[in-house]
DNA sequence: ACGATCCGCGCAAACGTTTGCTAACTTGCT
DNA sequence: AGCAAGTTAGCAAACGTTTGCGCGGATCGT
């Protein structure tokens, strides 16, 4: 790679007048600029990042640790991250946490070495807690998923999961489910609890007495919500099914399939997120749609705003789900 | 964020020991370790891998550019090259192409100035070889994925598509379907091409000439998979679909559904690929597995090895898919 | 014609490391 | 006791930029 010094001297300049012809940050002749244009191209030079963020110490980078990247929710939320950075010229650093605290740990360790500008942090684990907490530590800017971290002075891009529940449940009630079952993310995350605790206050709302067989704790992963579900169709009481994610309910389809329950005729099954593949299995699944994309642009933008001194103070960004019916619901059997 | 003067301060120390301290590169008295240690731990000091890049000339990144980081066989393959850098002290830098001849040139851009040690390009698309020229000028140690350059001078990690629509093919034909149709991918990628010429191959090889209205351009996406199999299935005659890859598949087997055509009985589907989320369809898909992450970690480990001068000349590594039989496959109608 | 103003540009320090060179002190040998 | 060898550790240059400071020459007003 060529450097400013060897395009300075094939344009005849001082490597100054190549910086600020580059940045242009003062004015410099015609002739110059003209000189120097021609050498940068003639060189194929590009200005060195490393250099650059060394001198003004801000890498424009942006971390962001994800749990796993094949989960659909996290690449739309990557994707949206990478497109919002990308038109503020911003470069994306990308690590996978793995659902294990030392790797989480790791990926700090490494963002903090790479002296990234901001953090956006996606791992909806409890583990975070931890994270946000050395991150607060270090003064790092800081957007936050999806998470809610107490006392943590950092912006915070959060889903209404509550909502998101109710929209579900109310949606189930209507078409006259009462014996609704819950498939849960893992209890040990925030975002499982909010909406477990949407299922049970909707059945309870409705005078149903949520039972407690009724709700299964999976893994967001489209096998356990598999295993779940049939466990679940074998009790043979329940009519619907509300799943934590899409993954799981994607599973749960599965085992109804599998089970010969004709869907959404002999069960009803409800998922979360509103991942774009759920609009292309058959039956298509009804779900709580989360703008997750979007959720990602502003997440960045928020960061971003932040780091240029456009907002002062920690905000919270709250997303409200809608509820996306498809096919995956219909009228309760005997209903 | 300190730095190693700081620590040297603290410890009492020259900031030439702080570094080999760090480093391990020359040996220091217990004495003076411990104390920089301890500097060190107090101070939450993390050496800037900015001014390390400036010194040593070289950042231990890895620039990735994907079309889209959504569609699942990118996630995958980005999850494999992650695993693979993480384990070597590397990081990753995403960009997404977005099938765009202008972004991928500006991402390129943007990984040269960020002066990475090299770069992993998968995307499909024909201004790929534009950018494989550029990176070639470069002298940028690349790895491509899943893309022949003819005549490029990089490590080439390709996979046998006509042994794997071979694989579909004759699968197909056994169960004695002859009316079979092809979704392709877009003809301006090598991928598509190959794919097709191995359908087209199978079908004459069986003594069946393939017609050329079997044979639908889409893009890779679900909903030209959905499109594009309604027209086929109005045509009424074709008894098997072979998608070119698992995204279209789904919207065939959509469309399928929609039309009322019962899968396997009707029609059968074989999709390419072989994402997760194919196992929990219903009917669960047929595909031609690759093994993703894997070639995801091999094209990082192969460009590790000549980053680490353990390779010299560059190499081809070809890996062969399996037919993958679920359930979206049976026995031709009337066979 | 002469000082003031302005324009265009170069010099050099600094950012936080790595690393070759060298200095001081200790130890061991004769 | 004196010197060679070994051990420990500091000095300073260099990596490729950005940027404050200042200098020379052209332009302008009177």
């Amino acid at each position: 790679m060529s450097t400013i010094k060897q395009v300075a001297a094939r344009a005849g300049v001082s490597f100054t007048t190549v910086s600020h012809v580059v940045n242009r940050t003062r004015p410099v002749s015609d002739a110059a600029r003209i000189r120097v244009e021609r050498a940068i191209a003639e060189l194929g030079y590009f200005p060195s990042a490393v250099a650059r963020a060394l001198k003004t110490s801000q890498t424009r980078i942006l971390g962001v640790i994800v749990p796993n990247i094949i989960n659909p929710f996290f690449s739309e939320l990557v994707r949206g991250i990478e497109d919002a950075c990308e038109r503020n010229n911003y470069s994306v650093f990308l690590c996978n946490g793995d659902d294990d605290r030392d790797r989480q740990g790791r990926s700090l360790d490494t963002l903090l070495g790479r002296r990234v500008d901001g953090v956006i942090l996606a791992t909806p684990a409890g583990p975070a807690t931890t994270l946000a907490r050395r991150i607060a530590a270090t003064k790092l800017p800081t957007a936050i998923v999806d998470r809610p971290v107490p006392g943590a002075r950092v912006d915070h891009i959060a889903i209404d999961h509550a909502a998101g529940a109710r929209l579900a449940m109310e949606h189930l009630l209507e078409l006259g489910h009462r014996r609704i079952a819950h498939i849960s993310g893992p209890s040990a995350f925030e975002v499982s609890r909010a909406r477990a605790a949407g299922w049970r206050q909707a059945l309870q709302g409705a005078g149903v007495e949520p039972r407690e067989d009724w709700l299964l704790e999976g893994d967001f992963l489209a096998p356990s919500g598999h295993e779940l579900a049939r466990k679940l169709l074998a009790q043979g009481e329940i009519t619907a099914i509300f799943a934590s994610n899409d993954m799981l309910a994607f599973g749960a389809l599965r085992a109804a399939a599998e089970a010969g329950w004709v869907v959404p005729r002999a069960l009803s099954v409800v998922g979360f997120d509103g991942i774009e593949i759920g609009s292309f299995t058959s039956p298509a699944l009804t779900t709580v749609g989360v703008p997750i994309r979007q959720m990602g642009e502003t997440a960045a933008m928020v960061l971003l705003d932040r780091l240029a001194g456009r907002t002062k103070r920690p905000g919270e960004t709250i997303v409200a789900p809608r509820l996306i019916v498809r096919e995956s619901t219909g009228p309760a059997r005997g209903a």
